[in-house]
RNA sequence: CGCGGAGUGGAGCAGCUCGGUAGCUCGUCGGGCUCAUAACCCGAAGGUCGUAGGUUCAAAUCCUGCCUCCGCAACCA
């Protein structure tokens, strides 16, 4: 009976495509999973999407299809990604899968016949056209984040799950096993950002929106996205549902990886939530950092995205692969651009790893004739890369395991250093002008040696680069056991002669600048359709509900001179501006300082909204609001009227 | 004083827990080799380790103040 292991990625969101971010995560599991296998574990490897929600719901309906149809779609590219990238998962859990559901309604009913969900009332904002409800956080400008329109204060009934009782254990669990939540900076940011303020009871279900899982007892209720959603890694396992039947087999989770953003939930919600039904916690949480390019974060909404596609056919999928989790420190974020990356590929796969192959196997042909004999003469210059070589699989295993990718990668890289080093003290061309017995013993050695090391370093990034490494064993004629993960842990597997052969490049070496070149050209060739975006966004704009003369009339905008300016304190983006109004003047706070500095403004005449109701800002009051146009790059621009107009003058 | 991270040769980073010769990758320059994917190997130049103090025989490392940058939070009436 093989151990099991459980990993999982984060269920991802289908509301856009599949993008680079999405793609580390997955495969950082893999690459482990890959491993465990190897090392002989009965692996569950879990990925899938999570579905529902207003977002979904409301994407759908612009799209003009049904939520079930449009998730589909998506559902469909991820799989398509997965493909290319060489993803293994082992089960894909969507959760408008009915047997999740199924599970989710029950656990849903378990929590609340045990207390740990009640009904109460969710307050919040509410945006009427979008049937909305939203936390003061979300809002945009005070208003709907989707729509742009007001808000309203409202209520609506929901249910709650009590985590505020669950404080103390969650902060024992933390604190004290700091194996469970990893990197260990992040402990600190969950305890003192969210544990110690103190737990508020979390808000599980809604009645504003319909696609989601239906609350069974209480009709108009579907359950909000903490239960539906962290619940499918044990669903997924046939908990509370006979879709599957390998709960006991695999739970506790050995790992749940995921990016930084949604450590929170997963080191707080979910063990709670785990805790209310009594069942085991993952023994591991680990929180990644994001790729991040030109200081931004990955993803979708900043529009850097780098198409993983893209990547793979210019490049090579392995190439992809290895740069990814090279790249990537343990527990911080990393840049991302495509110099760095062809530089990574060219020092580290072409260069050292790809070239040491490729002399080698031709040094077995050029002097053995692609056969390499069992007769061997050591020599003590041998040791170092025999002890290195036979070293590093511990460490690199020691390192896949605490997801140190990078760390792991650079030091089976070292190994292939040492390796080409190897051939210059060695110097085989001239070991071959030696034609007695002993002399070809002892050149037999050193590339035996090399055959060795290659074989070892390439057993061990088998998890990383799993489409290229039989590749290399094809090469230097490993095949069977000797490419089994123990065997990579020491030197000497390979035996009696050894047959070579001459493949292809196995990583081609990229031309730096005339690989930028082709990519402005590609980027040059996509911007129409960026043009054509921004055109399909303009189509989008949705304005507000009509208004008439009247309610026009409400609006009283006034000409007004900037008087002084100056930043309010411990603001970033808050400037309060003193103006003239014709009125006796006025102060009117307002979130400029970005874009603007009082030199800019002091002397010039703005328009103001005279008569808006006074509120303070960080402590500051403002009376009224000034006239600013968002510019497409994200600023704001004041809209400056005629300067001849007088301080006062009503704008109609 | 909202929470947290970071400031180390041209670039990117390690070292800081547990003080004692400042290290790695890339780049630059010089040399070597010819088995190899213009690759590989060796050597050199280049750093007052953000800043000002303190502790110590000794500080990149420990303590204090300050400056700068970056996330998150707050903030755009």
């Amino acid at each position: 009976m093989s151990k099991p292991y459980y990993i999982t990625t984060p269920i991802y969101y289908p509301s856009g495509n599949p993008h680079i971010g999405h793609c580390y995560t997955t495969l950082a599991c893999d690459a482990i999973a890959r491993m465990k296998r190897m090392q002989g574990y009965d692996v569950m490897f879990l990925t899938g999407t999570d579905e529902h929600g207003q977002k979904i719901e409301k994407k759908a309906k612009e799209a003009g299809v049904e939520p079930q149809k449009y998730v589909d779609d998506i559902v469909a590219r991820f799989k398509v990604l997965w493909e290319r990238m060489g993803i293994t998962y082992d089960r894909f859990i969507r959760t408008t899968d009915p047997y999740h559901v199924e599970s989710v309604q029950k656990i849903f009913k378990e929590l609340y016949d045990k207390g740990y969900i009640y009904k109460g009332e969710y307050a919040g904002k509410y945006c009427t056209p979008c049937e909305s409800f939203w936390t003061e956080s979300q809002l945009v400008d005070g208003k709907c984040p989707d729509c742009g329109r007001e808000v309203v204060d409202a209520r609506e009934e929901a249910y709650f799950f009590k985590l505020s009782e669950f404080g103390e254990r969650l902060e024992k669990l933390l604190t004290e096993n700091p194996e469970f939540l990893q990197p260990p900076s992040r402990v600190n940011e969950m305890v003192n950002n969210f544990i110690k303020p103190g737990l508020e009871d979390l808000c599980v279900s809604r009645t504003s929106f319909k696609w989601g899982v239906p609350v069974d007892f209480d009709e108009g209720h579907v359950v909000y996205v903490w239960i539906d959603a962290l619940s499918n890694y044990i669903t997924a396992l046939g908990y509370k549902n006979d879709a599957y039947n390998d709960f006991e087999k695999y739970w506790p989770a050995d790992i749940h990886m995921m990016a930084k953003e949604i450590v929170r939930f997963h080191s707080i919600i979910w063990p709670a939530m785990l805790m209310a039904l009594d069942l085991p916690l993952p023994k591991k949480v680990y929180g990644h950092g994001w790729i991040t390019f030109n200081g931004a974060k990955m993803g979708k909404s900043t529009g850097n995205v780098i198409d993983p596609f893209i990547l793979a056919d210019r490049y090579g999928v392995d190439a992809v692969r290895y740069h990814l989790l090279r790249e990537m420190p343990f527990g911080s974020d990393c840049a991302f651009s495509n110099e760095i990356m062809i530089n990574r590929i060219n020092s580290d796969l072409a260069n050292d790893l790809g070239n040491l192959v490729s002399r080698t196997v031709a040094m077995v042909l050029k002097y053995f004739d692609g056969k390499l004999p069992a007769g061997r003469k050591d020599d003590p210059m041998d040791n170092e890369l025999k002890q290195m070589a036979g070293e590093v699989g511990k460490i690199a295993e020691t390192a896949f395991e605490n997801c140190q990718f990078s760390f792991g990668l650079s030091e089976i890289l070292k190994v292939v250093s040492r390796a080409n080093k190897y051939i210059d003290e060695t110097a085989p061309w001239v070991l071959a002008k030696d034609e007695s017995e002993s002399g070809r013993a002892r050149l037999a050695a050193v590339l035996y040696n090399l055959l060795e090391t290659i074989r070892i370093v390439s057993v061990l990034l088998y998890p990383v680069m799993p489409f290229t490494m039989p590749k290399i064993w094809e090469q230097i004629g490993a095949s069977g056991d000797v490419v089994k993960w123990e065997n990579a842990l020491k030197f000497g597997a390979l035996g009696g002669e050894i047959a070579v052969k001459k493949g292809e490049v196995l990583f081609p070496r990229i031309d730096l600048e005339k690989e930028i070149d082709e990519l402005n050209a590609l980027l040059a060739a996509q911007n129409p359709a960026v043009e054509k975006k921004t055109e399909e966004a303009k189509q989008e704009i949705v304005l507000a509900d009509e208004i008439t003369i009247d309610d026009f009339a409400k609006v009283e905008l006034r000409v007004a001179k900037v008087l002084s300016c100056e930043k309010v304190p411990k603001s970033d983006k808050l400037l309060c501006l003193k103006l003239d109004d014709g009125m006796g003047g006025r102060q009117v706070v307002s979130g400029i300082a970005e874009w603007y500095s009082a030199e800019d403004l002091v002397g010039k005449k703005i328009i103001v909204v005279a008569n808006l109701k006074p509120v303070k800002l960080r402590g500051v009051e403002s009376n009224g609001m000034i006239l600013a146009a968002d510019a497409p790059d994200g600023s704001a621009k004041v809209v400056f009227p005629d300067q001849d107009l007088p301080c006062g003058a009503k704008i109609r």
